[in-house]
DNA sequence: GCTATCCATCGACGGATGTCAATGCATCTG
DNA sequence: CAGATGCATTGACATCCGTCGATGGATAGC
């Protein structure tokens, strides 16, 4: 693999490389519409909101969530296809 | 996800977390008889028999390699399943 | 308009991480 | 036996990362 394509195979890893993070996606996907906004999540984490946040963006940046805001509510939402698509990387290793 | 599971799938993808791995990784797979020692692995990545040797501790520890000395030689593999067992993981999110 | 709520960002701090050079330990070879 | 080879480990160092508290901006409700 070229050092260029394991860069950023890797930084979407990295983004799944904390059991914080795992949590938030999965608590994510099981929430009803399957979206949920910072407020939702701060409680099952335990986690201060600035943290979640920061958290969250680090998800977006690696494309595995998206982000919406209506109203006062960031709605994130994992994005379409992006589990598959890291799956697919795995196993093409 | 418990945070017991969340703490063991994110160790897998800390440890898929650095394109040095990644290309480790890819190099074993590639290799003949998808096994290679340390030896084989400096060149390619460029790196310190002693770093090189670090990472491939990581992976192990994961359960993303497996580890058989011969003689002088230790012989890195991929671990039968270990990627598909994580992939499967990530749909599940 | 005031106040409360939701969120992102900043600064700071401790701990984890990637790397190297050096050392030590087995194992092979002469 | 003596030297050489392959590997793991150690100590040191700079950098990155996860977390918090505090701050500021935007939006809704009174």
């Amino acid at each position: 693999m070229p050092p260029e394509q394991a860069e950023h195979l890797a930084m979407a890893f990295k983004a799944l490389g904390d059991p914080t993070r795992l949590r938030l996606l999965s608590l994510i996907a099981s929430s009803d519409g399957g979206e949920a906004c910072i407020c939702d999540l701060i409680d099952p984490v335990g986690l201060s909101q600035g943290t979640v946040s920061h958290h969250m963006k680090i998800l977006g940046s690696a494309g595995l969530v998206t982000r919406e805001q209506r109203g006062r509510w960031a709605y994130y939402a994992i994005a379409d296809g992006a589990l598959e698509r890291v799956a697919a990387s795995v196993r093409a290793l």
